[in-house]
RNA sequence: GGGCGUUUAGCUCAGCUGGUUCAGAGCAUCUGCCUUACAAGCAGAGGGUCGGCGGUUCGAAUCCGUCAACGCCCACCA
């Protein structure tokens, strides 16, 4: 093994272990008699790029595979992509727009061969990258929400839902993108506080001389206006009742209504009403009957309706019409106001709100058995605290709108007749029957059925996700979704928890009748080492292949675990994979030594026998942490607990406490018994560090063609023997101590030593220490040694004897600080003790412990007071 | 305007239903070492009155109240 090199190299790894899981289809899995263990893969934009929240999130669910698969059930990973309708569309357009092509040109068909093409280039990059991050996924199930199967689905539920009555299509105020030009659902909305103006204006009362004043910080909407409300309540304006007012600029009457939904002490207390763009005031709009004019054409330009500034912008016109109106000292003034306003998530740009025709789905009854389960914790959130937002949002949610002006994405199966009407069908031909069925024209055909040319939200097929992918809404019954339905774990972030999780559960229970996953495991946002969020606009996110290049895969992912304790946003920090390149490097050096050694036939050594005692107990003490760690989602902990079992107890305590000399070989046994626990360890390691795992698993010994630590299993922990492992922690505080002594006095690590017990002292780790302190010989002795550096193990002191090599000085002052502090300490014990109410009232376990603690102290403080007494002769 | 969460060493975090092991871990820092597995390393060491105040209790990082800071989610006050 000489010829190893003294540093891991990922390059020369990665690749090759990639290609043999690959050929030898070790991701693959088919139903069979194992317990399955499913994960569905959070679907990545079809044309996107990897980014560091793709990093930890797929890591943390190859972590889960991997671990599940070396507990011997049956694991699978199903990937997949997404095909992002307004995201990807977006893309089209602007390509488009770039070769000087305007989507408005080309026809539907004309489009979607475009966005075919942009598809077909840049999808599926996202998934080659997470290869290179060692994800172990079957991609011979790789899917796509608009693939056939995935298409499919989607129609079939939106015609299923509208027979049942959930679907149906109306005009509602909905929010509407100017940029996208179609409308979103509320959770596409982003709300920012803004610092803008709030601009009082002037109404005319109608005949009269007298004005009242209205706040608004839309003045371009006042083209829109039909009403100005006030509350009946409110004394100022009883004077108006009945009256009109006169739109300024506009010059048009409209009437005062009263309604109590006006407040009273904000602004002036009048409110403009403009029932086409305003939610609240479409409302009062519906109430009192008003006229309802939309100024603005899809784009954010006004429209004719408007009557002036025609195809002007809404932004640039709101500096206008303020221009104008001061002119016409129309404004009495303007004030900073902070306020909220709806922005696109996908275009940035800002919301409109827009009166349109639009499908929806009733999400009251749907939702009712996914509210109950999260409750229930039939589907577990981790970290729980989620669950409040859940319930907050199920309880409080509106009608989902469906439907988007969009034509990348899945068109709605409604065909509308050449009569009026419409009906919803799978299929043209479906839809035809029905259609002759309900206007009874048997002379209708396919052509006069026009199909509506909106598509459905993004959402509206990865709902379906953990259903579709076993094609359990086309063929319920089929093997696969019996076997791999309810899928275990989904990972994912907390951003769409309402866009995906909620309503992927909602489906779930509608379709399955059944959970859609046992746990959802939400991962927090990455963010830059100075808390700010990674985002491409910022330019703080580091590219993860080159991260990986740099690192190794193993590296970086262990980097991203050790950032991200469970539910928590991750500080970033290249640090991290430098620990996790580090680590690679701790364990192929450890593999090294071990492999470099040569056995002999020789009888174990007592040292090596106590050692390999204590490490067994050890690393199954670890077995056990890690399990319960894993159980709870506490991946961070789990590695972190493996972390330290390898460099700390294995390599630095073990390893060293077995080591032959330089040169000699080993004895049989206990390198046989090393080769288990290093085989135990990379088994351990495997699902957080895959490849390197598996280089040094397949040298460690002969392995068959096809055989890999990716199906060997995880050890199995046994009941703790706590007696093994605390006689080991004593011996190493010992050593420490001695080794303290060098470090003080500046004795080479080479140059031996003796050690005196003064006191009672398991002797059974006397050889381990020997060594590990390299000690001449440990003795028993009652006399001080006055020429001797001590230390205290417990009650139990230790004397290092070193001739003239003694600061009696220093050594006295250190024995005083340490006496003065057991001092304190005992009178802090006994101040307990001679309270009486502790004493009655304590339980008596805490009682005698207190009582050990006091005749503890007493034992170190006489053993102190005799050392200085010692020493001062 | 509501709701939730966080606040423990320089940094990132653990500390479950109050009591030997309760003040911990990793990183960082400091000191000494290129000791033939590893300087991407080894050995040793220092560092926190657990956000503030008040309360319950024999006893509080842990329970209650309150204040403060930060973060997140939700909400139609123009």
């Amino acid at each position: 093994m000489n010829e190893l090199a003294t540093k891991y190299n990922p390059s020369e790894v990665e690749d090759k272990w990639y290609s043999y899981w690959m050929q030898n289809d070790l991701f693959k899995s088919t139903p069979d008699s194992r317990e399955p263990y499913t994960i569905v893969i959070p679907p990545p934009n079809v044309t996107g790029v990897l980014h560091m929240g793709h990093m930890l999130n797929n890591t943390i669910q190859d972590i889960l595979i991997r671990r599940a698969r070396m507990e011997g059930k049956n694991a699978l990973w199903v990937p997949g992509t997404d095909h992002a309708s307004i995201a990807t569309e977006a893309k089209v357009v602007a390509k488009l727009a770039s070769e000087g092509i305007k989507k408005t040109d080309l026809t539907r068909e004309e489009f979607l061969k475009h966005a075919w093409a942009w598809t077909e280039k840049h999808g599926g990059i996202i998934l080659e990258q997470l290869k290179k991050l060692g994800a172990s996924c079957d991609w011979s199930r790789t899917a796509f929400t608009m693939d056939e199967t995935r298409s499919k689905s989607v129609i079939k539920v939106f015609v299923d839902l509208f027979k049942k009555g959930l679907i149906y299509r109306g005009v509602r105020m909905v929010n509407w993108d100017p940029a996208a030009l179609t409308a979103l659902s509320d959770e596409e909305v982003i709300y920012k506080e803004e610092h803008s103006k709030l601009f009082y204006l002037r109404y005319y009362v109608e005949g009269e001389d007298k004005y009242i004043v209205v706040a608004t910080t839309r003045p371009e909407t006042i083209l829109g206006d039909t009403a100005v409300c006030v509350n009946p309540n409110d004394e100022r304006y009883q004077w108006l009742k009945g009256k009109n007012v006169i739109v300024p600029l506009v010059n048009k009457a409209v009437p005062i209504i009263m309604d109590e939904y006006v407040e009273m002490d904000f602004g002036t207390g009048c409110l403009k009403v403009t029932p086409a763009h305003d939610v609240n005031d479409y409302m009062l709009g519906e109430k009192y009957n008003l006229p309802t004019i939309d100024i603005f054409n899809d784009n954010g330009t006004i429209s004719e309706a408007g009557g002036m500034y025609i195809g002007k912008d809404r932004f640039d016109v709101r500096k206008e019409i303020i221009v104008d109106l001061e002119a016409a000292n129309l404004v009495e003034k303007i004030e900073d106001y902070n306020n909220k306003v709806g922005y696109s998530e996908r275009t940035k740009v800002v919301i409109e709100p827009k009166l349109s025709m639009q499908w929806f789905l009733k999400m009251d009854k749907i939702t009712i058995p996914a509210l109950d389960a999260v409750m229930d914790d039939d589907v577990k959130f981790y970290p729980p605290k989620f669950k409040n937002t859940y319930r907050h949002w199920m309880t409080n949610i509106k009608d989902w709108c469906i439907s988007r002006q969009l034509w990348w994405g899945h068109r709605i199966p409604a065909y509308f007749l050449p009569e009026g009407g419409y009906v919803v069908a799978e299929n043209v031909e479906e839809a035809l029957k029905l259609a002759i069925e309900k206007t009874g024209n048997n002379a209708l055909t396919i052509n006069d059925l026009r199909q509506d040319e909106d598509c459905l939200d993004t959402w509206f097929s990865s709902w379906l996700w953990p259903i579709s992918l076993f094609n359990g809404i086309l063929d319920p019954n089929n093997e696969e979704i019996k076997y791999y339905y309810p899928t275990c774990d989904l990972v994912t972030g907390p951003d769409i928890i309402f866009f995906w999780v909620a309503r992927m559960i909602v489906a779930g229970y509608e379709y399955m009748n059944d959970k859609p996953f046992g746990s959802v495991y939400f991962t927090g946002i990455v963010r830059d080492k100075i808390g700010r969020k990674m985002s491409k606009s910022l330019g703080n996110s580091p590219d993860p292949l080159d991260l990986i290049a740099t690192y190794g895969a193993d590296g970086v992912r262990m980097g991203m675990m050790l950032a991200a304790p469970a539910g928590n946003d991750i500080l970033y920090d290249d640090k991290l994979c430098e620990q996790g390149r580090n680590f690679c490097n701790k364990i192929w050096n450890a593999f090294r030594l071990v492999k470099g050694w040569e056995t002999t036939d020789i009888a174990q050594p007592e040292y090596a026998e106590q050692a390999t005692k204590w490490f067994n107990e050890k690393l199954n003490e670890t077995l056990v942490e890690v399990k319960d760690l894993f159980s709870k989602f506490r991946l961070s902990e789990a590695l972190m607990a493996v972390y330290r079992l390898f460099w700390d107890e294995f390599s630095s305590w073990y390893l060293e406490m077995i080591k032959p000399a330089y040169g000699q070989p080993i004895d049989k046994k206990t390198y046989g018994m090393t080769l288990e626990y290093f085989d135990a360890l990379l088994r351990l390691l495997h699902p957080f560090m895959p490849f390197i795992t598996e280089e040094l698993w397949q040298h460690l010994a002969e392995r068959k063609e096809g055989e890999s630590i990716m199906n060997a299993l995880i050890p199995q922990s046994r009941e703790i023997d706590q007696n093994v492992l605390d006689a080991m922690e004593r011996a190493k505080e010992v050593v420490i101590g001695v080794r303290g002594v060098r470090a003080a006095k500046n004795i080479a690590p080479k140059e031996k030593l003796e050690l005196n017990v003064l006191g009672e002292f398991d002797t059974s780790l006397y050889a381990v220490i020997e060594k590990l302190a390299n000690l001449s010989s440990i003795n028993s002795t009652t006399e001080k040694d006055a020429s001797a550096a001590s230390f205290m193990v417990g009650t139990t002191e230790f004397n290092v004897p070193l001739a003239n090599n003694i600061d009696v000085e220093a050594e006295l002052a250190k024995l005083s600080k340490d006496l003065e502090y057991y001092k304190g300490f005992r009178e802090s014990v006994l101040k307990k003790l001679s309270n009486e109410r502790f004493v009655n009232n304590a339980p008596a376990a805490v009682v005698e412990g207190e009582r050990r603690k006091l005749a503890d102290a007493e034992t170190k403080i006489k053993n102190l007071e005799d050392s200085i007494s010692a020493l001062s002769k």
